[in-house]
RNA sequence: GGGCGAUUAGCUCAGUUGGCUAGAGUGCCAGCAUGACACGCUGGAGGUCACAGGUUCGAGCCCUGUAUCGCCCACCA
C-alpha cells in the first residue's frame, strides 16, 4: 500500500489494492449469528450462458450499493451470490458451437457426454461472471456462492417437486404446448415472443359430401388442413340450418369431417357479424378445426369430441409417423417443412380448382425466445404444476401488500407476511397482480439434456396387472403402497387435462402410473420399479423450476438453517420487470408453499438500459457493452456512479453506444444501418474517422457471424460517453482528496475548538448532513439517481467549489490552519463514507491514506452543530466503518452562505462582462442595510478571495465611486471598480434593471388578481409581496429610468 | 385487443402531494495553464415542457382527446 496518493488517479491500482483490502479482511462474509439487524439479498443469478453485459452491471452495482449502505449502517448483511444453469438457452449456446467447431450434432454424443461438454462450458463462463462482479466491486459473500443445479439447489429442487408431486399439484397431461422446432423442446407460455409475420389468408373450398357445393374456409397455415378433423360454423350464422348434420370431404386426404357448430366462429359482416371487427372482414364463416395444431380448435375439439390427428414430426415436418394415418393423396407433403408444405397444398388446391382466393396478411405469430423460429402448436404429454391452485397463484395474489393491490383483495394472511410484499415502482404490482389472475398452469417439463432431471419413473404402458403373474404383482403393490406411505415415493396417474389425479392403490390394475421418487439415493425403490421396466423420465425441469426455489435453495432449505431463519424472507429483490413473471411469480409461489414466508420484502424494479435507438442491447445487435471494457476505460467506480446516476423512475434509460477507434483510441460515433428486422445497427464495417483508409469491425459485424477481425481490421470496442460524468466525479474526488490530505499533514494539530468556526465551517457541515438525511430517505424508495445527484452535488459544488476554495487563506495562516484542518478531516471522513457504496474502490483507498494521516477525527458536539453526523467511530476499512448519523442543521449559516455566493457570483460576472484579466484584482464597494453589511464585512476574506477583488468598503449609506459599474444581487448594490478604463459594456445596471422590471410586473399582475390574493394560500400571497417589495427597492436603488 | 411507460436545452436525463424568472451533466461560445484537478476553473448562450382542449387564482405536473416511440400481457382463423 502506497503511503501517498498517486498524483493521478489510477483506477486499476486502486481497484486492486481496494480488493485486496476487502480479501484480506473477509469483508463480504457474514454469519446469521452475526449482530445487527438481518439485511439480505438475493442475486438474480446470471446465466451461465455468456459474460455479463451491461445491463447486469447495472442491476448488480444497486444491488451492490444496498448491501454496502445496510453493512455501513450496522445490518447484517449478506449478498448471496450465484448462477443459472439456464437450461435451453446454455444447451442451444453449446449446440451451435460444437457444430461450429466439430460438426456434430448433439444427438452425436451420448447423453452424458454432451452434458459434460455443457458442463465445461458453464465452469468457463460461471468464473468468467465471477471475476466480472468482483471486478465491479460487488460485495457478494462469495463464501456462499450457488449455482441452481449444483448439489445443495440439486436437493432443493428434488424436495421442491416431490411435494407438490405428492400435494397433487403435478400432473402429466396430453395437451398443446408451444413448440420449438429446434431445439425440439416444449416451451412455456413466457418463452415465446409474439413478432409481426407478412403472410397470406388462402380461401380454401372443401367440397359437401352430398355434392350440393363447398364451404369456403380461411386460414394462414394452409398445411394444417391435413390434420382437420371438423369445419365449424356459428350457430348463429343464418346458413347453419341448411347445413345441420351435412359432412365435408377434406380434399387431398380424402378425410369425410363433421360440419360442427360453435359460436366461437367469428361470422362475416354480411351474415351478422361485427363490422368494425377486422376478423370480420376477413372470414367467411366457416373455420377449418385442427386440433392438434391450434389451441382454439383444440378447445373446439374437446367441445365437439372430435378426434384429433398430429400431422408433425417433433421437427415440424410433414409425418404420418406421428398419429396421422389416412394420408390419402398427400405423398407429396411427407417429409416437408411446414411452411413448404403451405405452398404445396396451396398449388394443390389451384390445380384442383378449390383455391378461391389469397390475401396479403400481416399477423403475429409465436417466436421461439431462443432459437427465434415460429412455434408450432403441438400436441404432447408434460409434466406441468398446477400454478391455477388458490395454494399457488392465489397466495401469491394474497402476497402483495395491501395497498397495492387493485380491487378488493381476497381475505388471506398477508399480515403474517411482514403486510405484505411492495413493489418499486409501485404499478409493477398490477403486472404482478394481473399475471396471477390470468394465470395458466406451468408445463414444467423440458425435453432437454441440461437441467434437472425429472425424478420420475414411469411404469410401463398399460395395466402393469395384465403383463404379471398375480402373486408378482400383489407383491409389487404391497411394497409400493408401503413406499409411499413411508412417504419414499408419491404415485399419480396421467391425467387428459388440467388436474393431477391420485392413485389408488386399491385399483391393482395401476394403469398409466408414474412414481416420484423421493430419494435420489434410494436405490431398493429405484432397482424395483427399474426391474419392472419403469424408466426415468428423460426431460429435465424447466429451468425457472430450480430458479423459483433460489431464494430457499441458497440459504439451506429444506434443512431449516440458521441461515434461512435469519436471511428469508430476503430484504429485497432487485431485477429488471421482465422477469416478473417468468420469475419473481414462481419465487413467490415457491417461498409461500413450502415455507409460509415471503421470498423477499420489497421487490425494486429497475429500468432497462437500451441503445441510443431506443433498441433493447443485445448480442445480435452488437450494441451491448461489455462491463469489463468500460471498467478499463474508465475504472469500476466511474462505471457505478455513472449507472447509479441513470437509474431512475422510468421503464428504459438510453446510453447511447460509441465505437473506440482501435488504431486511434479515439471514440467516435459509429456509422449506422438498418437491418432486414428494422433494427438501427452498427454498419459491420467502420471507418477510422481520422483515417478512411484504416478499416474496423464493429461488434454487429461480429455478431453477425461473418466478419471477422484481423490485425488489419482490428475489432471497434463498444463504449459511451456518459461513463465520462463517472470518470470525471472520481478525477475530482481523488485530487480533491490528494490537496485536503496535504493540507491536513502539514496543519498543526490542535483539539477542537467549535467557536472557532468560521461561516463556510458551520455551512459545510450543514450541508454535509443534509446530504446524508437525503441520502437515507431516498434509498427508502430506492432512488440511485437522487443518492448519486446529492452525493455529486454536495461533493463537487458544495465542498470543491466554494468550501475548499473558501478555506484556502486559512490553511495558509498557521494560526488558524488546525482548526480548519480539523472540519476538512471530519468532512471529507464523512464525504468517503457518504459515497463509499456508491464508488467503493477510491473511497476505500483515500480513507486508508486519511487514517494514516489522522487516526482520530471528529468534531465535538455542542454549539450550533450539536450533532455534527460525522461519526468519531473509526474502522480500518471503509466498508465496515459506520454510516454518518444525520446531525442538526445551522440554519443560520444556510441562510448567509448563499447570500455571499450571490455577490461572489455577481462581482465575477462583471468581471466577466468587463474582461478583467483573471488574476487582476479589482475594487469592490458594496452598499447594503446593516445586517448584509455585517455579514459581507465577517466574510471580507472569503469574498476577497474568491472574487479576485479587493473589497474597499460595506456600508449602509455608501455613496458611488467615482467610474465603478454598478450591479445588484441578493438585495444589496455592488460597484465593481475596473481600476484600468474599462472594456465591454459598462452598464450593466440597465440589464439588470429590465430584469427586475420584468419580474416586478409579472408580481404586480399577480397580486392585482383578486382571485390569486383571496384563493391562493396566505404564506404565498405574502411572499409576492416580499418579492415585489425587494424587486421595487432594488428598483429605486438602481435608479431604473 | 388490453395494460404500462415515454415525449422538457443539440444529446442523456432530473423536476416527490399543482405555487420563485423550468434545472443538471454533456455538447457549444468566450476567457483562464491560478501551487488538487484541463477528466479542470470562471462566465455565457441555448427550452411555446409533443399537440389540442379542459379544470384552477395558478398547469411541465391534474382531467379528456390526438400523434409518435418503446415495453409487457393476450389462444385471435
Amino acid at each position: 500500500m502506497p503511503t501517498e496518493l498517486a498524483k493521478t488517479f489510477d483506477p486499476a491500482s486502486t481497484q486492486e489494492q481496494a480488493l485486496r483490502l476487502w480479501d484480506e479482511h473477509n469483508a463480504f462474509h457474514a454469519e446469521p449469528t452475526d449482530p445487527g439487524k438481518p439485511y439480505s439479498i438475493v442475486i438474480p443469478p446470471p446465466n451461465v450462458t455468456a459474460a455479463l453485459h451491461l445491463g447486469h452491471a447495472f442491476n448488480n452495482t444497486l444491488q451492490d450499493i444496498l448491501v454496502r449502505y445496510h453493512r455501513m449502517l450496522g445490518d447484517n448483511a449478506c449478498w448471496l451470490p450465484g448462477t443459472d444453469h439456464a437450461g435451453i438457452a446454455t444447451q442451444t449456446v453449446v449446440e451451435k458451437r460444437v457444430l461450429a467447431e466439430e460438426g456434430k450434432r448433439r444427438t452425436d454424443f451420448k447423453r452424458e457426454e454432451f452434458v459434460a461438454k455443457i458442463q465445461a462450458w458453464k465452469d468457463q463462463y460461471e468464473a468468467r461472471i465471477t471475476a466480472q462482479l468482483k471486478a465491479m466491486g460487488c460485495s457478494c459473500d462469495w463464501q456462499r456462492q450457488a449455482f441452481t443445479m449444483d448439489a445443495p439447489r440439486a436437493k432443493a429442487v428434488r424436495e421442491a417437486f416431490f411435494r407438490l408431486f405428492k400435494d397433487g399439484l403435478i400432473y402429466r397431461g396430453k395437451r398443446l404446448v408451444n413448440w420449438d422446432p429446434v431445439t425440439q423442446t416444449a416451451l412455456a407460455d413466457d418463452e415465446v415472443e409474439m413478432e409481426e409475420v407478412d403472410g397470406h389468408f388462402y380461401y380454401l373450398r372443401y367440397p359437401l359430401t352430398d355434392g350440393s357445393g363447398h364451404v369456403t374456409v380461411a386460414t394462414t397455415r394452409s398445411e394444417t388442413m391435413l390434420g382437420d378433423t371438423a369445419v365449424a360454423i356459428n350457430p348463429k350464422d343464418p346458413r347453419a340450418a341448411a347445413l345441420r348434420g351435412k359432412r365435408v370431404i377434406l380434399p387431398i386426404v380424402n378425410r369425410e369431417i363433421p360440419i360442427v357448430e360453435d359460436e366461437y366462429v367469428v361470422m362475416p359482416a354480411q351474415y351478422g357479424g361485427d363490422p368494425d371487427d377486422p376478423k370480420a372482414q376477413l372470414a367467411t364463416g366457416f373455420l377449418k378445426v385442427t386440433p392438434a395444431h391450434d389451441p382454439n380448435d383444440y378447445e373446439i375439439g374437446r367441445r365437439h369430441n372430435l378426434p384429433v390427428i398430429n400431422i408433425l414430426a417433433p421437427d415440424a415436418t410433414i409425418s404420418d409417423k406421428h398419429g396421422w394415418t389416412d394420408i390419402g393423396e398427400a405423398h407429396f407433403v411427407l417429409g416437408q417443412p411446414s411452411e413448404h408444405a403451405r405452398k404445396l397444398v396451396v398449388d394443390w388446391f389451384k390445380r384442383n380448382g378449390l383455391l378461391e382466393e389469397i390475401k396479403p396478411y400481416r399477423h403475429s405469430v409465436g417466436h421461439s425466445y431462443r432459437s427465434h423460429v415460429a412455434i408450432e402448436p403441438y400436441l404432447s404429454d408434460q409434466w406441468y404444476c398446477q400454478v391455477t391452485e388458490p395454494r399457488m397463484a392465489g397466495a401469491a395474489l394474497r402476497a402483495i401488500a395491501d395497498d397495492q393491490f387493485e380491487g378488493r383483495k381476497i381475505p388471506g394472511k398477508a399480515d403474517t407476511w411482514d403486510g405484505g410484499m411492495r413493489f418499486f415502482p409501485s404499478r409493477y404490482a398490477r403486472t404482478f397482480q394481473s399475471w396471477h389472475e390470468n394465470i395458466r398452469d406451468w408445463c414444467i417439463s423440458r425435453q432437454l439434456w441440461w437441467g434437472h432431471r425429472i425424478p420420475v419413473w414411469r411404469l410401463p404402458e398399460g395395466r402393469l396387472g395384465e403383463r404379471l403373474p398375480l402373486a408378482q404383482f400383489e407383491a409389487i403393490v404391497e411394497k409400493l403402497a408401503q413406499w409411499q406411505a413411508d412417504g419414499r415415493i408419491a404415485l399419480t396417474q396421467r391425467a387428459e387435462r388440467d388436474q393431477a389425479r391420485s392413485v389408488d392403490i386399491a385399483d391393482r390394475s395401476l394403469p398409466y402410473t408414474f412414481a416420484c421418487v423421493h430419494d435420489p439415493n434410494d436405490r431398493e425403490v429405484i432397482d424395483e420399479l427399474e426391474r419392472h421396466g419403469a424408466a426415468q423420465d428423460p426431460d429435465v425441469l424447466d429451468t425457472w423450476f430450480s430458479s423459483g426455489l433460489w431464494p430457499l435453495s441458497t440459504l439451506g432449505w429444506p434443512e431449516e438453517t440458521p441461515e434461512l431463519r435469519t436471511w428469508n424472507p430476503s430484504s429485497v429483490l432487485c431485477t429488471s420487470r421482465e422477469i416478473i413473471t417468468l420469475w419473481v411469480s414462481r419465487m413467490t409461489m415457491f417461498n409461500i408453499h413450502f415455507r409460509n414466508t415471503l421470498p423477499f420484502r420489497d421487490v425494486f424494479i429497475h429500468a432497462m438500459i437500451q441503445d441510443g435507438h431506443g433498441q433493447k442491447m443485445s448480442k445480435s445487435l452488437g450494441n451491448g457493452v461489455d462491463p469489463m471494457d468500460i471498467i478499463a476505460s474508465h475504472g469500476a467506480d466511474a462505471m457505478r456512479f455513472t449507472l447509479a446516476h441513470m437509474a431512475t423512475n422510468t421503464q428504459d434509460v438510453r446510453m447511447p453506444v460509441d465505437l473506440v477507434d482501435p488504431w486511434t483510441g479515439e471514440t467516435f460515433a459509429p456509422k449506422y444501418v438498418t437491418d432486414s428486422a428494422g433494427y438501427m445497427v452498427a454498419a459491420p464495417i467502420q471507418e477510422s474517422p481520422k483515417d478512411p483508409s484504416k478499416k474496423m469491425v464493429s461488434s454487429y459485424g461480429l455478431a453477425s457471424g461473418k466478419i471477422k477481425p484481423t490485425a488489419d481490421m482490428p475489432l471497434a470496442k463498444n463504449t459511451s460517453s456518459k461513463f465520462d460524468l463517472g470518470r470525471n466525479f472520481c478525477n475530482k474526488l481523488w485530487n480533491a482528496a490528494r490537496f485536503v490530505l496535504s493540507n491536513i499533514e502539514s496543519a498543526p494539530a490542535e483539539a477542537p475548538d467549535e467557536s472557532k468556526w468560521s461561516l463556510a465551517d458551520r455551512w459545510i457541515i450543514s450541508r454535509f448532513n443534509r446530504t446524508v438525511a437525503e441520502t437515507d430517505d431516498v434509498l427508502k424508495n430506492y432512488r440511485f439517481d437522487q443518492v448519486a445527484r446529492a452525493a455529486y452535488d454536495f461533493f463537487w459544488r458544495d465542498f470543491c467549489d466554494w468550501y475548499v476554495e473558501a478555506v484556502k487563506p486559512a490553511m495558509r495562516d498557521p494560526s488558524r490552519a488546525g482548526q480548519t484542518a480539523n472540519v476538512l478531516a471530519a468532512v471529507l471522513d464523512g464525504a468517503l463514507r457518504l459515497l463509499h457504496p456508491i464508488i467503493p474502490f477510491i473511497t476505500e483507498i483515500i480513507y486508508h491514506r486519511l487514517n494514516e494521516i489522522r487516526p482520530t477525527r471528529g468534531l465535538p458536539n455542542r454549539l450550533e452543530c450539536p450533532h455534527s453526523g460525522i461519526s468519531t467511530q473509526h474502522s480500518g476499512l471503509l466498508i465496515k466503518a459506520p454510516w454518518p448519523n444525520v446531525g442538526s442543521f445551522a440554519e443560520a449559516a444556510e441562510h448567509i452562505f448563499p447570500n455571499v455566493q450571490e455577490v461572489i457570483g455577481v462581482i465575477r460576472n462583471v468581471r466577466n462582462e468587463l474582461k478583467v484579466p483573471p488574476k487582476q484584482k479589482v475594487d469592490v464597494y458594496i452598499a447594503a442595510p446593516p445586517e448584509p453589511t455585517r455579514q459581507l464585512t465577517e466574510n471580507r476574506e472569503m469574498i476577497e478571495v474568491l472574487a479576485t477583488v479587493n473589497l474597499k468598503d460595506v456600508h449602509p449609506d455608501l455613496t458611488a465611486p467615482a467610474g465603478a459599474v454598478r450591479a445588484a444581487a441578493a438585495g444589496v448594490e455592488v460597484f465593481v471598480h475596473p481600476g484600468q478604463p474599462a472594456v465591454g459594456d459598462t452598464n450593466l445596471a440597465e440589464k439588470r434593471c429590465a430584469e427586475l422590471k420584468k419580474l416586478a410586473d409579472t408580481l404586480r399582475g399577480r397580486l392585482s388578481n383578486d382571485a390569486y390574493t383571496k384563493k391562493a394560500p396566505p404564506h404565498l400571497v405574502q411572499q409576492t409581496r416580499d418579492q415585489l417589495a425587494q424587486a421595487e427597492a432594488e428598483i429605486d436603488k438602481l435608479g431604473c429610468g
